[in-house]
DNA sequence: CCTCTCATGTGTGCACCGCTTACATTCTCT
DNA sequence: AGAGAATGTAAGCGGTGCACACATGAGAGG
């Protein structure tokens, strides 16, 4: 039947996910546009409109996507790290899955984020929490602020940097022991993290 | 005179630069295109291409200029630290920078750059090469390389967390406090840190 | 001084983009 | 079954990157 309607698309929203990612991933960034995505899901160029009101909404909710994908990624590593080496674990997991789906992880962290957007905001802050907990697991009696900041800049800014280049990024292992190895210090620090925070009040 | 010839501009390449600044922190990357960078300077729409062949150029050569004022900025404040306090002073400039440049600061590392843009790759080196003697100088014995990455991290990280509004950046103090207090934490897992890149080789 | 040459700027055009508006179709609800 | 909302299409506006042929004028060689 050719007929079979087909007007409507059945769930034209998560097609265009989809294909956002397929784009996103094959061309980067440049070639993530609302034109691109609607011939992809094999409608017409406006039909994304009526679930992305603009292009910016479509990246916002890969965005989020990608965050909650991490977070799942970072969790299925281990649920609630504590001791040092699962922590470390949990870093390279962060900067594996930065090199894993660059353009990805430059779509979530590498646009200003609009604070409007509330699917986005939902994930970002999902994730900062899974690193608070982490923490919070670590130093029962800490101040976590003063850590779980530090500790996730850390990590951030690896898996930035090896993201463009500016590290050896050859080899899987190299990267990994320059994460744990880095994060393995930090967290000696840790000590003198709390109590410098304790030290200049807020 | 109005036919004080004026056909050529004179130093397009450099006016063009100087646009491309303003429209970037005027408006963000987005406002950054060819066209209007040509607008602003006064001239046609193509002329901006006889010296930089695509966009993608001018916006490297943008960076470089951004990645030399950075350094620029960093030594400002202290052209050899050494001591930890003098060092976390440079990572609130580091950060300072990137809140206070954030359109030029996203330009130099939010896209993916092209290794064949040579005048960008030396200024990133010569930043990186910065950052490297501050290692170097801080702790004279050791490895320095377990180092100065994990400290270019860390602040790069900060820089990023809080240009993506994650952390608190309601006062310049408070940024400060936060870098400040992360960098000396991480400075006193120094021994560590060079301890640990020595136990498990390269 | 005059001309030749070439770097530099102009004009025009193509394909694509984001986004809007008016219209067509289908789903859903009563 | 009919009304109205949801979701698709068609057409069009202004903007963009980039390629091409053409115009201009500054500097080198006679």
């Amino acid at each position: 039947m050719p007929q079979t309607t087909a007007y409507h698309h059945g769930d034209l929203r998560a097609a265009c996910l989809r294909a956002a990612r397929e784009l996103l991933e094959e061309d980067g960034s440049a070639a993530l546009s609302m034109r691109a995505v609607a011939r992809r899901a094999g409608v017409s160029p406006a039909a994304p409109y009526r679930h992305f009101p603009e292009r910016e909404a479509l990246v916002s909710a890969v965005a989020a996507e990608g965050y909650r994908e991490l977070t799942e990624h970072l969790a299925a590593v281990h649920p609630a790290p504590a001791a040092p080496d699962e922590i470390a674990a949990v870093a390279v997991a962060y900067v594996r899955f930065a090199l894993d789906h660059p353009a990805l992880f430059r779509a979530m962290f590498a646009e200003p984020c609009d604070p409007d957007n509330e699917e986005r905001v939902a994930a970002t802050a999902a994730i900062a929490e899974y690193v608070r907990d982490i923490a919070r697991r670590a130093f029962p009696g800490a101040d976590p602020d003063a850590l779980w900041t530090s500790v996730w800049a850390l990590v951030h800014g690896l898996a930035f940097l090896h993201l463009d280049g500016k590290f050896d990024t050859s080899t899987p292992d190299a990267v990994a022991d320059q994460v744990r190895t880095a994060v393995l210090a930090l967290f000696t620090a840790a000590p003198a993290l709390s109590q410098a925070a304790d030290t200049q009040p807020r």
